[in-house]
RNA sequence: GUGGUUGUAGCUCAGUUGGUUAGAGCACUGGAUUGUGGUUCCAGGGGUCGUGGGUUCAAAUCCCAUCUACCACCCCA
């Protein structure tokens, strides 16, 4: 019996049409990454569990996809962790690789193991599929392509100026409106010292980041369920709410967090940050947003966060600078920062506003009828000069009847015809039918390239 | 991982209180039209009713489990 094919779930096919669409957004992407000198690499699929594991907190390791060992890997398991039947001890002996969950870990990991390589500051590129073992959902999938660029081994802010800027040239080319909002690690840090509470960090960034979503009054319930006293809840209320432009509130905040160096610090950088964007005259809005938090636990400088304007979804892109990520493969003191363009949801912005430029960049552009073998013989001589010139072009692969080539035509949206039959084959011409209008001229292989070419 | 909704042809969906051979539109194949597609007309192929159990004389229909997709949490691109 033959069973019904399926992928896995949260996982997808890419027919044509998507494809097509897919390049046009990577490939808006690359370009403006070879634009600020960075420059591309790949990592493997897998990388070994220890690389990944406890690096995405305690919920991450959990949506980690692991890949059994080779092998006959259970009798390699002792009987008494068996019979205990806990999952996670098994899982380390039976396990030791799994899929990559992002692109930084593995970046991270590479420049470690390229060191001597590398030439620092190094500004990389990376666009490939990551997964994780979520729960799929609208714009959730289990397997999506995530396009990173990270400048490591440079404190400089000039780097969190250009990524401001590369998401500023992507989107515009995408004709995507967006606003980029920016916090820093640092005056989270700050804010959470200043309340008394400077152990809590996680909780209370966890927690205001649901702000929009949730409103005022279920942030503070779930800090206060998370153990928050009450009076430094209190004292959180007035920053929640700091009002007018960004260097009003940043002119605040440096009040409330005279306390704290570090709240200071972040203060200063995100000064720093937006002055540059004034003078510079980004492409793209850009905004202090204090409840920006991002769950990565890596962050230790900005946070950047981008928002599409027209349209009701979660960030489609998002990063930020990390100071010790390769600390923990025993490579500290080298900051990185960096951000991540989300390619899914860009794709699904993009369709839901129809800004896709037509399709048929990438298809055939002429078709040459196949009515028999000497006729074959004439139109393939022309097919190849027409290939020559860098025209995308096919012959249909068996004289079938006309109405099926022609057909073929129009459903592959082919937006010319050569129909060369006995009569034209005399006269080293060429019928070429415009499939639009439905005009039709006699040529020669000449004027047939000139009109292709226009 | 927790809770909810869902599933009938490739796609979108009908299918009565459980009752003969499960239907339609679109798509597909062939013909009307032997060198002319996108319009029209005619004919045809295509179904383990998501899967596995159960109740019943009888199940697409009722019950249970499971899988999938979707929604809300959790978290995130």
């Amino acid at each position: 019996m033959v069973q019904k094919p399926s992928i896995p779930k949260g996982t997808r096919d890419f027919s044509p049409v998507e494809m097509a669409r897919r390049n046009y957004i990577f490939n808006t992407i690359k370009e403006v990454f070879m634009l600020y000198g960075f420059q591309p690499i790949e990592t493997p699929s897998m990388e070994n569990l220890s690389t990944l594991m406890g690096k995405y907190g305690e919920e991450g390791d959990k949506l980690l996809f692991k890949i059994l060992n080779s092998g006959d890997f259970i009798s390699k398991v002792p009987d008494v962790l068996l019979e205990e039947k806990n999952s996670a001890k098994i899982t380390t002996k039976i396990s030791e690789k799994g899929l990559r969950y992002d692109l930084t870990v593995p970046f991270a990991r590479y420049v470690v193991q390229h060191r001597n390589d590398i030439i620092f500051p190094f500004k990389r590129y990376q666009i490939q599929p990551v997964w994780r073992a979520d729960r799929p959902q609208k714009g959730r999938y289990r397997e999506f392509y995530q396009c990173d660029v990270d400048i490591i081994g440079s404190n400089s802010l000039l780097n969190e100026v250009e990524l401001a800027q590369i998401i500023g040239d992507v989107f515009q080319r995408l004709k995507i409106k967006s606003v980029v909002k920016i916090n820093n690690r640092k005056i989270l840090a700050g804010i959470a010292e200043v309340i008394g509470e400077a152990g809590r960090i996680t909780d209370i960034t966890v927690a205001i980041d649901k702000l929009e979503k949730i409103g005022q009054d279920k942030v503070n319930l779930e800090l206060a369920e998370k153990g928050i006293p009450a009076e430094a809840i209190k004292k959180l209320q007035p920053i929640l709410h700091l009002a007018g432009t960004t260097s009003e509130k940043l002119r605040q905040l440096e009040g409330i967090l005279a306390g704290s160096e570090t709240g200071l610090k972040g203060v200063g950088e995100l000064n720093t940050l937006f002055s540059y964007f004034e003078t510079l005259q980004l492409p793209v809005e850009a905004e202090l947003d204090l409840t920006l938090a991002r769950g990565l636990n890596y962050y230790t400088g900005a946070i950047i966060e981008v928002k599409a304007k027209d349209v009701e979804i979660g960030s489609i892109c998002g990063g930020g600078r990390y100071d010790d990520l390769t600390g923990i493969f025993g490579l500290p003191d080298v900051s990185g920062v960096g951000i991540s363009f989300g390619a899914e949801r860009i794709y699904d912005v993009l369709s839901q506003l129809e800004l896709f430029p037509s399709e048929s960049l990438e298809a055939t552009k002429i078709l040459f009828v196949n009515f028999g073998k000497d006729e074959e013989l004439y139109s393939l001589g022309i097919l190849s000069e027409v290939r020559q010139k860098g025209i995308n072009a096919e012959i249909y692969p068996e004289p079938a009847k006309m109405k099926k080539q022609m057909n073929y035509a129009n459903r592959k949206q082919i937006p010319y015809v050569v129909l060369a039959g006995e009569s034209e084959i005399q006269q080293q011409k060429m019928t070429l039918k415009n499939m639009e209008t439905g005009n039709q001229q006699l040529v020669t292989s000449s004027e047939l390239i000139k009109i292709l070419s226009e």
